[in-house]
DNA sequence: CGTGAAAGTCGTTGCCC
DNA sequence: GGGCAACGACTTTCACG
């Protein structure tokens, strides 16, 4: 699963992340090669799963998501059963858009996008239902400051 | 800037979200329709900015991105030139994936990805060092067990 | 390993309903 | 506003330096 990446490779990777609509061309005249040794460096670096899915950035806000949550919680379930039941029912709600198990006494952190505060107290009713949690404490996002998913290569 | 979005627009968004590198021709199919209508309503929707970049998802960890933190802030200060100074500091800072200004106690929470625990401390260094903040909680990250931009359409 | 050309596919436009 | 057809541009492959 490990991959040689040198300097073009970075640079086409930084440029697939910028914008993957461009062409391979304009991809190639900026990394300073061409077509097809760019494709076939692409090709490799997917096959690899270094590059992954492809998608475009939507305004969460102008579709009706108003409302982003981050959402600290502990646990004092520590058992194989118990954690699977719970990344089974982070996995399954679409409104999860991020969980992290951490270190720390904070065990877990979720991102939540939302359309209000109901639907998350909907989804928070819906989760603690589903497996105990020993604490959980809800961070309200006032405005999204900086949002990106590219990688500084 | 607002927009009507109807059931066809929304399930365009869906696919696009889904995958990006799908044709025109696909995305047709799938929503009921035909190539001009699905692309004048791409059209539409671009110039609207409800699509935005459109990108790739690369593996972090192949890429030597292996550390992630999530960083809890309280301020004292809430001027607005001390925010002008922190929000430039965070958007220069290609570190720093998200950033988002909180209700409550906690005034910021960032998440940054970085190559190691000592990249995570030079970064804290430089933010410090840059801007007066009152208190700072770093997260460690152990395992990403989900991560996604897809909205819940 | 890079180049160039060939082939098929796709995005884009204009026109008709 | 949706569908059809045509054009040009692009991706993808392959054969040659």
């Amino acid at each position: 699963m490990n991959v040689r990446i040198d300097d073009t490779d970075r640079k086409i990777l930084a440029e697939l992340q910028r914008d993957a609509s461009q062409s391979l061309d304009d991809i190639a005249r900026q990394v300073g090669s061409s077509k097809t040794p760019v494709w076939n460096r692409i090709r490799k670096l997917r096959e690899a799963g270094v590059i992954g899915q492809q998608t475009v950035m939507l305004d969460a806000e102008a579709l009706g998501f108003e409302a982003c949550f981050f959402v600290l919680i502990r646990t004092s379930e520590h058992e194989a059963e118990w954690q699977r039941k719970f990344l089974k029912a982070l996995q399954d709600r679409p409104e999860v858009q991020e969980a992290h198990r951490l270190a720390g006494d904070i065990d877990y952190i979720l991102k939540v996008r939302v359309r209000n505060a109901r639907a998350y107290d909907a989804f928070y009713q819906a989760l603690i239902s589903e497996v105990r949690v020993h604490n959980v404490t809800a961070l309200l996002s006032m405005e999204e400051i900086k949002s990106t998913v590219a990688l500084p290569l």
